[in-house]
RNA sequence: GUGCCCAUAGCUCAGCUGGAUAGAGCAUCCGCCUUCUAAGCGGACGGUCGAGGGUUCGAAUCCUUCUGGGCACGCCA
């Protein structure tokens, strides 16, 4: 559990206690009161800005209304000092019995601590990946994809009622040229030679596609009308092309609970039954838009459309529903598909997407407002550009060159757990270099290996434990009993600590939607870790296993196995497997 | 032209949504293996947080105006 947290509630009640006797005013509120690690360890281990949120409204000066809290703060159990420092922040210092009662709560939950109830089984859609049904993934695919799904997870572990869904884009022009392209490969099957003309796609990934289909079709389809066999080739091809995609994300550990269709949304009149939702509210009109600023388009003539009323909810202007063919645009069955998410009962949605999509945003976010009466939440994450390079030099890609290099590829080339974790090292919206050098390197330089070194560390220990003393019992049970006051060093309390940390920082990942954070937690506990680790090589007393010291050694293990699963906890939301060893 | 995102050490980036003297890694320099993995650790050097103004006890963080970069801008998705 998050004790910063407990921490707050006591001091509310302290503050209320002191409203009560007449010390402080009434009706004093403590929601501003934070209650946070210092940012220097050696002010404490907890810090409250109390005494500067609340002396406006106490009609004090914040030193002297600190002091007033200091004393009752005292009285906490496990607090051992309280000092009132700089601009009147109160700074707390535990007792070690604090930790070591933490150290135990990590060996009691195992992998499951940091479990929140911050998400009190809140349901929340995140959909991510949704890459168009025309080809195989790329790597900014794969970077929203591990976003995603990593966030699934960590809201998960807060508490939360996670359905990870796939948006399959199966109907519009993208599909249909898919549809052409694949009927060029399917003549080639037959022995034609074949020319792609330009705007149609080119890969030779639909070689195969094109197989298939004279398997299946055999000739029926040789010298047919296009509108007589575009939809069941179309059909074909996206049913392929989703499989191709199911098998890359499967190579990415990625899975998704719904996949829902777009056409299906056509089809079923969902996207007529949203815009008649939104015209019955009177957002829909017909209209004529002003010609972009700037980059009139050459073909640019006004002509009346169906209209949705965004900018009556913060888009800049209103959106086209319709296309001058009378078919709906995709943002029309994208409302239609927002609104089915919200229907099915999430009103926290949470959309991950290409960065090139950001003028996206604005316009999907006045349609969810729209269309739950504001009462959906809608957050896109953006996913910016991975730009893969090799020592430093860009990696040269061409698709017309066939040198464009795929997902699958780099998958293959470094596994998928580095992929993921590579990924998480920046924010979603930051540009990320992805370096095949680096990546696979041994080294500190690697955030992957370091982190995984400091985890496989603690089992080789564990290893070189049931040689050194025979029978040894590393079960969890055993290691709980362990006298834990026998680690005092300041590096092995800094290591517990950094851990007891860990619920808070899994609340303010969920809450912020950053799973990034979570990468950066694992290697600054690494480092906490390899510091304590190295602290042996000089001073053999802090070495973990000792033979002529039984009880000391059992302590040290409890440490040992702590870290390890703390560590393994968070690569499990990343959605990496913890190795126990390294080759 | 308009909107969104970004600007932090020489380089690549964090900075817990307003807290204390702004932090890591790389690079450079100096140290540490008779060892449970040195695949590591410790230290030094390095900053007008792009610029100006504002909000308040307090700003890298919020507002505003500039400067410089990325993305997008009806009938693509």
């Amino acid at each position: 559990m998050n004790f910063f947290k407990s921490f707050h509630s006591e001091i509310s009640a302290i503050v209320n206690t002191l409203s009560a006797s007449g010390d402080l005013p009434e009706g004093l509120d403590t929601s501003r009161v934070t209650c946070e690690p210092p940012r220097d360890a050696s002010h404490g281990d907890v810090a409250t800005n109390a005494a500067m949120v609340l002396c406006k409204p106490a009609k004090m000066k914040p030193r002297d209304l600190a002091d007033k809290l200091a004393p009752k703060i005292a009285e906490i159990d496990h607090v051992v000092s309280v000092d009132v420092a700089g601009p009147g922040f109160i700074n707390v210092k535990l007792a070690n019995d604090f930790w070591y009662a933490r150290l135990k709560d990590v060996l009691k939950a195992g992998t499951n601590w940091g479990d929140s109830d911050m998400g009190a089984g809140q349901s929340v859609n995140v959909e991510y990946v949704s890459a168009n049904p025309t080809g195989p993934m790329h790597v900014g695919h794969g970077r929203g994809a591990v976003v995603g799904d990593a966030l699934a997870l960590l809201l998960s572990k807060a508490g939360y009622d996670v359905t990870k869904e796939y948006y399959i884009n199966d109907a519009g022009a993208q599909v249909d040229v898919l549809a052409r392209s694949a009927y060029l490969r399917y003549l080639e099957a037959h022995g034609q030679a074949i020319e792609i003309p330009e705007g149609l796609y080119p890969g030779d990934y639909l070689v195969g596609v094109g197989e298939k289909l004279k398997e299946t079709y055999g000739d029926k389809w040789l010298n047919a009308e296009e509108s007589d066999y575009l939809e069941e080739i179309k059909t074909f091809a996206i049913n392929a092309m989703m499989d191709l995609i199911r098998d890359d994300l499967a190579a990415l550990g990625v899975t998704h609970d719904v996949f829902s269709s777009e056409k299906a949304l056509v089809e079923n009149g969902g996207v007529d039954a949203a815009i008649k939702y939104l015209e019955d509210r009177g957002l829909i009109y017909t209209g004529v838009l002003e010609p972009p600023k700037g980059k009139t388009p050459e073909d640019w003539e006004p002509r009346p459309q169906l209209l949705f009323k965004a900018s009556e909810f913060g888009d800049d202007v209103d959106r086209p529903l319709k296309k001058s063919d009378g078919s709906g645009t995709y943002f029309a069955s994208d409302i239609a598909y927002h609104f089915d998410k919200f229907k099915r009962g999430s009103d926290q949605l949470i959309d991950v997407m290409g960065a090139d999509h950001g003028g996206y945003v604005k316009r999907m976010k006045a349609a969810v407002k729209a269309m739950s009466d504001g009462k959906a939440d809608l957050d896109i994450k953006l996913a910016q550009m991975v730009n893969l390079l090799e020592n430093g030099e860009p990696v040269k890609m061409s698709k017309r060159a066939g040198t464009f290099i795929t997902l699958r590829e780099v998958i293959d080339k470094v596994g998928k757990d580095v992929v993921r974790f590579i990924m998480l090292t920046r924010k979603n919206d930051a540009q990320l270099e992805f370096d095949f050098a680096k990546v696979k390197e041994q080294s500190k330089d690697n955030p992957v290996f370091y982190v995984q070194y400091a985890h496989a560390r603690c089992h080789s220990v564990f290893r070189k434990a049931e040689e050194e003393f025979e029978g040894i019992d590393l079960s969890v049970e055993n290691l709980m009993n362990a006298d834990l006051s026998h680690l005092t060093d300041e590096s092995e309390l800094a290591v517990m600590r950094f851990m007891a940390e860990w619920p808070r920082m899994v609340e303010a990942a969920a809450k912020e939607h950053e799973p990034h954070r979570i990468t950066y937690f694992l290697y600054d506990l690494a480092s906490e870790f390899h510091s304590l680790w190295n602290k042996g090589t000089g001073d053999v007393s802090l070495r973990f296993l000792h033979a002529d010291n039984p009880d000391l050694t059992k302590a040290r293990l409890a440490l040992l196995k702590a870290v390890s699963l703390v560590i393994a906890s968070g690569l499990l939301v990343l959605g990496v497997e913890p190795v126990k060893e390294l080759r």
